[in-house]
DNA sequence: AGCACGCCGACT
DNA sequence: GTCGGCGTGCTC
């Protein structure tokens, strides 16, 4: 790539990742740099990470310029990912040495290219051949002068690597340096093409014509659970491939790379780099590299992975673009969706957003002609929607302490009768979400943050689901000192599998949340038990909502359908109607007929219709003409301000300032609401105020925001965070 | 981020 | 007198 050079001397521009708001001049080093190069700057005394920036602007004493120590060995930052950079920036408010730390969270990056000892076969014939050294050597040729390491070499010739040494050092064996970060394998576009139904067959023509083209665009990949989409995506990644452009798929869960890694094997040869936090150092380091130097094909991974120094990327695919974890919520504000369209827009590349239950953000888009869309029908035709049906909760007849209605019995031991499964869903993890005195009415909450500790009988503690503090159950009273008084109150899965295994005492039953085990593979493990019919009833939290198959699970019962349909979060009903119709897909996905049941106590709520009438297109109508009606997204546009300090009056009293001198936003007809304390008011000892603004769709709302912040000096502990199209209203 | 500088309270 | 608290400012 041929991008501007600076000589040696030549006043350069860097910017660091430290927190310092303005790029910094440097002279060029030795040998010169090109624009975009990593390079190691002095700062102060200490030496520092950088990227060449642009020109220097020489408006420092030339006199007190330092030179560039050193340019580092990695390939320089391409013109499209600083490009990047600056308009994620720009539009999530970020300070730019934060947008560049996350474009270079990749460990040894200032070091060498790590190197290991290599050995091949060498020129010389040993003196005297012996049964181990001919073992060796016979390896070593049936590779066909491929280099190994010395624990590949003695492990498969079954000798020790002291043979390996003997053989070097009479030249039999030749030793070399070699990379340790080796390239990815090639992954072949060919390899394992599935046979699809003329559904996904259109889809997967439609979205490689769109690869093909070279341009950016940006599809909706919109079908139901089973309909087959990884497939369709997959067969877009193979036509990137074979345009000899890098593509990348992001998942919203860790838990779910290690089937997808398995399902690209079978589809191209090789499993595909991967990039999220549980991937080691090491790995890490050769995925960052070899995406760099165009070395990785196919990257599999969380957000982050959109900031990797792709060379050439062709097509990023959002799977499960609805999920809210795209949406970082601490440090660096940003929406991994959009950040992924606007990414994609700088590089020509195309964007496939696939979803069973699609945001209402990409619906919008669709229907405003931004987005194209691909609707998958079922595989199993038109019966894949289970029979859905509301028990009306206020006519049912059920004793306090108890959440699954006789009705609800009635259907799962049906199928218990019949050697089918059941899902008991609700979406709270624990024991119990409150823990109440009966004496004094005290409610134990969380020392630190203004939450109330759940219990969890498993871990036989209570635990905030804020901040992760626990504490262990208490026997007395904190407040009134009674003993024996404290009662769990409220339902959690842990209660749930508790009351299941009463209701049910034959029956298997099985509990499924994220909690209970302490890694990913045991999850998994229990996951597949379960789906090989090693349990009767599952009870579940949001965990089942993504993407496992059951297949001898007939009935879904939603316990408390009403959580989330109430509270000020204006994605509430969206999430709400997503969650259930995902809930809802669990059921009949095999060949059996699939019931879902949602215990309610507002039947005839519009939601509550909408997902029993089965009818989307009508849901989101009405949801987007209250949106609209309302002025908010994404028909208007909204930043949270959430100010923060240990100190309460502290928060209230620059909030309140804030609300008043609002100048900067009146001017572009914005409006603000608040302050009022955040939904958790209190976390880590911080006390939290929010201030909510919005604006119409085309106001300047990034630049009203930096006007208006800027009146306001934060001294001491008080923070201030603003959040551009915030997700929930923490 | 680090690190230095500097301006006020309680110790040898 | 001075040791050390952490607010403020600088780093090319």
């Amino acid at each position: 790539m041929d991008q501007a050079f600076f000589h040696e001397g030549d006043l350069v521009g860097v910017q660091t990742a430290q927190p310092i708001d303005r790029m910094l001049d440097y002279k060029a080093p030795e040998g010169g740099c090109h624009l975009g190069a990593f390079v190691e700057v002095p700062l102060g005394p200490r030496k520092v990470l950088g990227v060449v920036w642009g020109a220097g602007k020489g408006d420092f004493d030339y006199k007190k310029v330092r030179s560039v120590i050193r340019v580092l060995d990695v390939a320089p930052m391409a013109d499209e990912m600083r490009k990047f950079l600056i308009k994620a920036a720009d539009y999530t408010l970020t300070p730019m040495n934060a947008m560049l730390r996350l474009a270079t969270r990749a460990p040894g990056l200032g070091d060498a290219p790590s190197m290991r000892k290599v050995y091949r076969l060498g020129s010389d014939e040993p003196t005297r051949m012996t049964d181990a050294r001919a073992k060796v050597l016979g390896v070593l040729r049936d590779y066909g002068g491929l280099a190994f390491t010395l624990k590949e070499i003695a492990e498969s010739a079954g000798v020790t690597t002291s043979v390996v040494k003997g053989l070097v050092k009479l030249g039999a064996v030749s030793e070399e340096d070699a990379p340790r970060d080796v390239p990815y394998p090639r992954l072949d576009p060919d390899h394992g093409g599935k046979q699809l139904t003329s559904d996904q067959a259109v889809g997967a023509k439609i979205l490689s014509e769109a690869v093909r083209s070279g341009t950016y665009g940006t599809t909706l990949l919109k079908g139901v659970t089973g309909s087959g989409k990884t497939e369709v995506y997959l067969e877009a990644v193979a036509e990137c491939l074979r345009a000899g452009r890098q593509a990348l798929v992001l998942l919203p869960e860790i838990a779910l790379t290690a089937e997808f890694l398995t399902r690209v094997e079978a589809r191209f040869g090789c499993k595909p780099a991967e990039w999220h936090s549980g991937v080691t150092m090491t790995e890490r380091r050769r995925c960052w590299r070899m995406v760099g130097q165009g070395d990785a094909q196919l990257i599999v991974g969380a957000r982050s992975a959109l900031f990797l120094p792709y060379r050439n990327l062709g097509l990023i695919v959002v799977d499960e673009e609805h999920d809210t974890s795209y949406k970082q919520e601490d440090g660096v504000l940003y929406n991994a969706r959009d950040m992924t369209v606007l990414r994609a827009s700088l590089n020509a590349a195309q964007v496939v957003l696939a979803s069973a239950t699609p945001s209402l953000e990409s619906w919008a888009n669709v229907e405003a002609g931004k987005y194209a869309r691909v609707t998958l029908a079922s595989r199993y035709g038109a019966a894949v929607l289970p029979k859905m049906s509301a028990i009306d909760m206020r006519i049912e007849d059920l004793p306090g302490g108890r959440w699954v209605s006789p009705t609800l019995q009635k259907m799962v031991e049906n199928r218990l009768e019949k050697g089918e499964q059941s899902l008991l869903f609700l979406n709270r993890r624990g024991y119990a979400p409150v823990t109440i005195c009966r004496a004094c009415g005290h409610q134990i909450g969380c020392d630190d943050c203004d939450a109330t500790m759940v219990e969890h009988r498993f871990l036989k503690r209570l635990m905030c689901h804020q901040c992760g503090e626990t504490k262990p159950m208490p026997t007395v009273c904190p407040s009134c000192e009674a003993v024996d008084k404290l009662a769990p109150v409220g339902p959690g899965v842990e209660r749930m599998a508790e009351e299941a295994q009463a209701l049910f005492p034959d029956a298997r039953v099985a509990v499924l949340s994220s909690d209970l085990y302490g890694t990913a593979r045991a999850l998994k493990e229990h996951i597949q038990a379960i789906a090989r019919g090693e349990a009767d009833v599952i009870v579940g939290t949001q965990l089942v909502a993504k993407g496992h198959n059951f297949p001898k699970l007939t009935l879904v019962g939603v316990i408390d359908a009403d959580l989330g349909l109430q509270g000020s979060d204006l994605r509430a009903a969206e999430r709400t109607f997503q969650l259930m119709r995902q809930v809802a897909g669990r059921a009949g996905r095999a060949d059996i007929a699939g019931e879902a049941v949602l215990q309610t106590f507002q039947p005839e709520h519009p939601v509550i219709r909408a997902i029993l009438g089965g009818d989307e297109e009508a849901f989101w109508a009405a949801e987007a003409g209250e949106r609209r009606a309302a002025g908010v997204p994404p028909y208007g546009r909204m930043a949270g301000i959430v100010l923060s300090s240990p100190n309460v009056q502290e928060v209230f009293d620059l909030g309140t300032q804030m609300a008043r001198m609002d100048g900067p936003l009146r001017k572009i007809g914005a409006q603000v609401y608040g302050p009022a304390p955040a939904p958790i008011a209190r976390i880590r000892g911080r006390h939290r105020v929010r201030l909510l603004v919005k604006a119409e769709k085309s106001a300047p709302l990034q630049q009203a925001l930096v006007a208006w912040a800027a009146q306001f000096k934060l001294r001491g502990e008080l923070r201030m965070a603003i959040d551009i199209d915030p997700q929930s209203f923490y």
